[in-house]
DNA sequence: AATGAATGAGTCTTCATTCAT
DNA sequence: GATGAATGAAGACTCATTCAT
C-alpha cells in the first residue's frame, strides 16, 4: 500500500522526534514502532539495529547540515558575508524545524564520537570558509582550526541556550547580534 | 576499614571515568562496581539509584564550575579581564585533568535540561559579569543573556574541538587567541 | 519458467544442506530461501511449514534408504549375504553422497521420534532378513529385535565415527572388515 | 537460603530434563527458569549462555561416561571382559537414570561435533581397551579405531532401539546377548 | 506459482535494584 | 556499612508465517 520509501520516512521522522523528546537510549524500539505505525520487526528490514538507525539518522542530517551551508555560502562574496549567511540560515531553520535541529544539537555528544573525522561535515565548510577568508586577508585570526571552532561556537551555543532556556526564542532575533559580534571575532 | 567517605570518592572516581569512556546509559551498575572496587549492592548504601549518583555528580562538578569562575572573576579589575581569566584557567584545567572536564561537555545534553534553571552554575556567573561590563559601558553588546551565550561559546567549542579531534591540543595553546577573539566580540 | 518440480527439488537440496551444517533448528527460512534462490513466502506454496518440509525430507530418504536396503538384499542366497550387501550398498552411498547420509544420521535423534513405528524404514527391512536367517537356522542370535538392532549398530556407528573424526575415511575401505565382524557376531 | 551449589545442580537438573522431553532448542530458558524454581535472570549468573549450560553440562556427562568406563574396566583381566563389563553397567545404568542416558544419546550428534577431539571420553577407553587386546593377541579385528567403532555401536544402538521402541525394555535384559555377539564380533 | 514487505509473538539476555547474611 | 546471589521487568532482536501484488 505505502512505498516502502514512506516505511523508512516515517521511521525516520519517528526516531527523530523521539531522540529528541527522550534521549536515543531512552527510546525504546517498541516506542519506534508505534511511533511510526509499523510492527517491531519492521524496523529491522529497513535497518540492522536501532543504533544503526539513530547513526544513520545523525549522519545524514549532519552531512546535509555542511550541504546547506556550501549552498548559501557560494551566494555571497566575502568569508564574513559567507559565515553571517550561515547563522541566519541556521537560526531561521532552528525556529522552523526545532525537532530536526535539536536532534543534531543533542545528539552530537554521542553520535560525533563514532563518526570518522573525513565524513563531510560542517567543520569541513567552516574551515574551507575560514582559509579563504584568511588568504584574502580578510580575516586577522591565522588558525583555521581555532577560527573554525569559535564559528561552530558561535553557531551551535546560542541554539543551545534557547533550548536549554536561557535565551529568548526566536533565535533568528538574535541573528544580527551574532553575526556583528562574529565578524568582530574573526575580523583583526 | 576505609572511612565511608573513601567508598563514595571511589564511586565517584569511577562514576566519571566511566561515563566519559563509555556513556551514562552504557556504564552498568556492575561495571561501576568493578572499577570502584566495591560490590554491586553498596552503591545503593550511599546512593539512591545510579541515575541519581550520575545526576549527583554533574550537578557537584556544574556548580563547582561556576565557584571556580567566580573565584578567578573576583581579582579581576574589568569584564573583559574577568572573562579571560576564566578562559584562561579553565583551558588549563582541561588540559590537567581531561576526565572531570570531559565529563563536564559530554554529560551536558542530557543532564543540563534536568536541572532547574535556578541551579547556581557558569550561566549566572557569566551573566553576572557580563551585566556589570555592559553598565560600565565597557561592553557593547547589550543583551546580557545573548552576551553569556556567546561566551559559552568561546569557553565550550574548544574543548570539544579538543575532544573530537578537530583542534591539536593542548588547549591552553589556544587561550590567547581565544581571549582576544572573546574581547573584540563582546567590546563594540 | 522452469518446472515446478525443479523449485521444490532446489529448495530440498538447499534443506539438506544447510540441515547438515548448521542443524535443523539453526537453518531459518531465509537459509534456505537464500540458498535455493526463492522468496521467502514461496517456500509456503510447496510445504505448509518449514517444520514439514523437513519432516517431509527426512521420511522421504528413511523410507528411500529402507527401499535400498530391500534391493540389494534381494539379489543375495543367505541373511548373512544380504546384510553384508547392504552395508557395502550403504558405506559407499555414504562416500558418494555425504549430504545425503549426514541429513539421516544427524536427523535421526530428532526426527526420527515423530515418526509412527508403522512407517517403513531400515528397521522393518533388518527384522524380515533376520527372521528369515533365523529360521533358516543361519542365525544364532535368537532375538530379532536385538538382532536388529545390533546390525543397525554396524551400519550406524562407523558412519557416524567417520563424520566424527575417529576413522579414517572413505567408509569403503572397512566394508570388509565390517561384514566380517557382523557375520560372526550374528553367526553363533 | 540454599547453598549456591544448590542453585546450580537445580538448573542441570532442569536442563537434563528438559532436553530429553522436549530437545535442547525447543527448551527455552523461561523454561528452565521455571522448572528450576529460579528467576530468569538466575541461569546467568551461573552460566553465560543458555548455550553454555547444555554444552558444559554435555561435556561433563560425556567424559563421566567416560570415567565410569575406566573404572569398570580396571577390575577386568581381559580386553573382552572389561567390554562386557562396560556394556552390563551402561545398560545397568541405562535402565536405572534413563533421563541422564537419554541425553547423551539424543545430544550427540548437536553436542558431539563442538567437542574438541582431544577431550577425554569413551571413544579414548574404547580405544585403550582395544589397543591392549590386540597386542595380548586377544583380539582378531586389527584396527583399533574401527574396533572402537564397533563396540560403540554395540553400546549405543541397542540403548537408542529401546529409546525409539524398536526393542523392549529394561535394556540389561539383553545385556548378556549383546556381550555374547560383542565378543564373537571381536573375536577372531 | 512467485514475491518480499510486513507482522508480532516469542527468544535470549541485561541490568537496576533488593535483601538475607 | 558491605556483600553478592537472586530477581523479574524490560530490552533488542529473530523468524516462521501471511498476503497484497
Amino acid at each position: 500500500m505505502d512505498a516502502p520509501e514512506d516505511t523508512r520516512s516515517r521511521i525516520k521522522a519517528a526516531a527523530l522526534a523521539l531522540c529528541v523528546s527522550k534521549g536515543a537510549s531512552e527510546t525504546t524500539v517498541r516506542d519506534l514502532a508505534r511511533a511510526a505505525g509499523i510492527a517491531e520487526g519492521t524496523l529491522y528490514r529497513h535497518y540492522p539495529s536501532k543504533e544503526a538507525l539513530i547513526a544513520e539518522l545523525f549522519r545524514e542530517n549532519y552531512t546535509e547540515f555542511g550541504r546547506r551551508m556550501e549552498r548559501v555560502a557560494l551566494s555571497e562574496p566575502t568569508a564574513s558575508a559567507r559565515l553571517c549567511a550561515i547563522v541566519r540560515q541556521e537560526f531561521a531553520l532552528f525556529d522552523r524545524e526545532p525537532t530536526l535541529y535539536r536532534f543534531l544539537l543533542l545528539m552530537q555528544s554521542e553520535a560525533l564520537p563514532r563518526i570518522p573525522a573525513e565524513v563531510f561535515g560542517p567543520v569541513h565548510v567552516a574551515r574551507a570558509i575560514l582559509a579563504s577568508g584568511i588568504e584574502a586577508g580578510e580575516i586577522g585570526l591565522r588558525d583555521v582550526d581555532l577560527g573554525a571552532s569559535i564559528f561552530l561556537g558561535f553557531l551551535v551555543q546560542p541554539a543551545l541556550s534557547v533550548v536549554h532556556g536561557g535565551l529568548e526564542a526566536p533565535l533568528s532575533r538574535h541573528a544580527d547580534a551574532v553575526c556583528a559580534a562574529l565578524t568582530r571575532a574573526l575580523a583583526s
